[in-house]
RNA sequence: GGCGGUGUAGCUCAGCUGGUUAGAGCAUGCGGCUCAUAUCCGCAGUGUCCGGGGUUCGAAUCCCUGCACCGCCA
């Protein structure tokens, strides 16, 4: 099995900010995911470079483009890296062996007819880079910039796209779960039920000149999103790399819903026009609505990530992320909820778990792991939920339920608070009698605990690790496949534990 | 203007093809335990299920209509 998924590659206009943090953390959660299962992953982000607005945000920075696109491009790859993406492949629309793929592909659409030359007049706003229809305007200006729009006549390339219309119609008929979740797929289906114009895929290069040259027609070049797509695809090596050949039917797309149309639209057709597959998936999700209005300079309420992770924890952001937003849905973000979510179920719910059986363990049995005896009923009921719980987290997660999945896995963490209460040690502790029945309590205990650590690889891969070493096992934990670290019974009696600090302290309250 | 979505406890939301006293988590109040990060466990709630019609023996769940918010398209 292989697993190869993306995230859009960001536009260098402006630095990392909560979308762009949330978008690769999904995708990193997922990478990780397949990983743990012992599947071959690639998993691919990176920068869109080329375009109108880069070339205006360098001239404002006051710094030549290719130096400026170098900087905002490092930052990007220093956010990831600090948040501990573990991407394999960094794309930057700038690299030589993407150019090359653009124009291969232009070439060969242009020879085969797909793409033709035409011209267009219209009333085009410079700051949008694109035509507007008279109905679209403010009171005769762009409704983005607030500036009147110029009427230009001019000659650029189309790509037909008209012509794979009827086609996409059908393909997304015939996969339901191309375009997910439903929401999205029955968007693109209503837009399709116009019809499609062709799509002017050319920028004159005396306006533009920071983009790819159509190698047919020096005079022009590539529009941006005809350059950015085709990364998916440049980034596996296409044509001839085996990358492409492992990873390409396998495909899967993360995109925020923005830019929902190129992907769901421009990007099958051009697929389908270039005789390429259709991406296995492409999913789509949400926005994070700020509490405090919408995120801006000027309130000062814009969120950078890695001033997040530096005040709250890198895990513990993941973990917010992953558990508050139902994929596809709008979701809340604020410091106070934020905040709320971590306390009531890392710091109370999870960390405070750990802390009480390892406690227990060092009080009662010097800190190594005893022996079972047989187990009582009460026992296999927690081997029993661990299953359960582990076998619908499979299931759930890849499908990006991510709330649904983590809910069950606190079901295993509250059943297991409840098991200690069921079974208090600390009577059993006063009895010498009790001391086999003690030793199977915390064998229970401490194996549960082995499988959450197990479980929550792929959402909190720093403090999975913290776990395992407070269970005294390692990195054989996370060894591939998954399915077989979660057998019960798998920790090693004698095992000795390690002491740790709490692994989710608590926080204070945010006003 | 066209199409679609959403509106359920203070908050975030489950409730699929109609059927026992409408649920979960968080927050709130009270009680219990003491292994634990003032944590954990138990109990207690409160809801005109947006409004109004209709279908039905029976609707949060289906139909019509109104309102509010949101999205896509124009």
């Amino acid at each position: 099995m292989a697993f190869y998924i993306t995230t859009p590659i960001y536009y260098v206009n402006a630095e990392p900010h909560l979308g762009h943090a949330y978008t690769t953390v999904v995708a990193d959660a997922l990478a990780r995911f397949h990983r743990a299962l012992g599947e071959e992953v690639r998993f691919q982000t990176g920068t869109d470079e080329h375009g109108d607005k880069v070339q205006e945000a360098a001239r404002k920075a006051g710094l030549p483009v290719r130096e400026f696109v170098d900087r905002i491009s490092a930052s990007f790859r220093r956010c990831w890296d600090e948040m501990g993406i573990a991407y394999d492949r960094f794309i930057r629309t700038t690299e030589a062996a993407h150019i090359r793929v653009v124009q291969e592909v232009l070439a060969r659409l242009h020879h085969t007819g797909d793409i033709y030359f035409g011209d267009y007049g219209g009333l085009y706003c410079f700051g949008c880079e694109r035509f507007y229809l008279e109905r679209e305007l403010v009171d005769g200006r762009c409704p983005d910039h607030q500036t009147a729009p110029t009427y230009l006549r001019e000659e650029n390339y189309f790509f037909r796209m008209s012509r794979y219309q009827e086609w996409l119609v059908g393909y997304i008929e015939d996969h339901p779960d191309w375009i997910r979740p439903e929401r999205y797929r029955n968007e693109v289906l209503g837009f399709l039920r116009e019809p499609l114009e062709d799509l002017c895929i050319s920028r004159p290069a005396r306006r533009l000149s920071w983009g790819i040259p159509l190698p047919f027609d020096e005079r022009f070049v590539a529009y941006v999103w005809f350059d950015a797509l085709l990364n998916y695809v440049s980034g596996l090596d296409y044509p001839d790399g085996a990358a492409f050949a492992s990873f390409w039917p396998v495909a899967q797309h993360l995109i925020a819903k923005d830019i929902l149309k190129p992907h769901a639209v421009y990007w099958p057709t051009m697929l389908k026009a270039a005789g390429i597959e259709p991406f296995r998936h492409l999913n789509v999700h949400g926005y994070w609505q700020m509490a405090t209005g919408k995120m801006s300079k000027s309130l000062g309420n814009v969120v950078e990530p890695l001033t997040l992770i530096s005040l709250y924890g890198n895990d513990q952001v993941r973990y917010f992320f992953l558990r508050e937003m139902v994929f596809g849905l709008d979701a809340t973000f604020s410091e106070e909820l934020l905040v709320q979510r971590l306390n009531a179920d890392l710091a109370n719910d999870l960390g405070n778990l750990f802390a009480r059986s390892l406690g227990m363990a060092f009080r009662y049995r010097q800190g190594v792991v005893p022996a079972p005896a047989e187990a009582a009923a009460r026992d296999r009921e927690v081997a029993q939920t661990a299953r359960e719980v582990a076998a619908d987290f499979l299931r759930l997660f890849p499908e990006l339920e991510f709330p649904k999945s983590l809910s069950r896995v606190w079901e295993l963490v509250s059943h297991l608070n409840h098991y200690i209460v069921d079974t208090a040690p600390w009577e059993l502790a006063k009895e010498p009698a009790a001391a086999s029945r003690l030793d199977t309590v915390l064998y229970h205990l401490l194996e549960g605990l082995r499988w959450l650590a197990a479980l929550l690889q792929p959402v909190m891969p720093a403090s999975s690790r913290k776990m395992s070493g407070q269970l005294g096992l390692g990195e054989e934990l996370f060894r591939p496949p998954l399915t077989r670290v979660l057998t019960w019974g798998g920790l090693p009696p004698g095992t000795r534990l390690g002491k740790g600090p709490p692994l989710f302290p608590r926080l204070e309250a945010v006003k």
